[in-house]
DNA sequence: CTGTATCCTGGGCGATACTG
DNA sequence: CAGTATCGCCCAGGATACAG
């Protein structure tokens, strides 16, 4: 974590403070990397917010049992996800949104919403910009 | 783009259309990228949500010139944002949120809120993640 | 079944220099 | 002032093989 020299004539921060942006960096810096959203959005439909290692990676096409496996535990760490194994053999494994991580849920299907509401003009607009060179 | 083979005895899309993460996936892949949200959100505290080049430069600490560029360019693209050239000497060039992008804003004040309230809750859960290995 | 260990590549981004 | 051009580093993440 860098810390910005403080200069009082030609710090801007009385316009933007930069406190919410920084700390909203540091979420999409997690949850925006290219399988968090997947993994919640994903076990969020699972019933019970629950499914096991495999299950997930059926259910997320693409993704690599490396990258599922880091995913995991970073979101472990960050208290969204609970991981619990019950040791038989095969051993099973299940992940399970915790209470913190069906907090963020909210906020994030908001994104969702715009994404749905929205995403047509996005679109619209590339086409007329990339249109204009 | 690429799609999955279809196998209904397999496809567990019934629990997971995945869909929506695709989408949400492609807009974090814009907004999510590293200066996106500063700017985004740098701009709506300016007056008339508009700001110039240096302003922005300005205030944000850390943003090199080139990215201040492409990150306003990708921005205006996706018609979050408008770019007015006044012909003068020096140029000026001025910034500001379009309508699509004020409605966006909404969403990600969401983000921000949850950050705010629940921050200390994912710093403690890592040092407890941390401290178990 | 659920990981871990290596290797390797593309691209995001910073530094720097130059332009109208 | 507001860009564009070039170079080079770093690392997220894919492929593959192996392990408990």
């Amino acid at each position: 974590m860098k810390m910005q020299p403080k200069n009082k004539a030609l710090d801007p921060s009385h316009v933007c403070n930069s406190r919410d942006p920084l700390a909203v960096r540091e979420l999409l810096s997690k949850v925006g990397d290219k399988w968090s959203i997947f993994i919640l959005l994903t076990l969020e439909k699972f019933p019970g917010y629950r499914a096991r290692f495999s299950e997930l990676e059926r259910a997320i096409p693409g993704i690599s049992q490396r990258m599922l496996t880091l995913t995991l535990r970073n979101l472990e760490r960050d208290g969204l996800v609970r991981r619990e194994l019950f040791p038989e053999v095969p051993p099973r494994v299940e992940y399970e949104i915790t209470r913190l991580g069906k907090s963020l849920l909210q906020p994030l299907q908001g994104l969702v919403d715009w994404v749905t509401g929205h995403w047509e003009q996005v679109k619209k607009a590339q086409t007329l910009f990339d249109a204009g060179r």
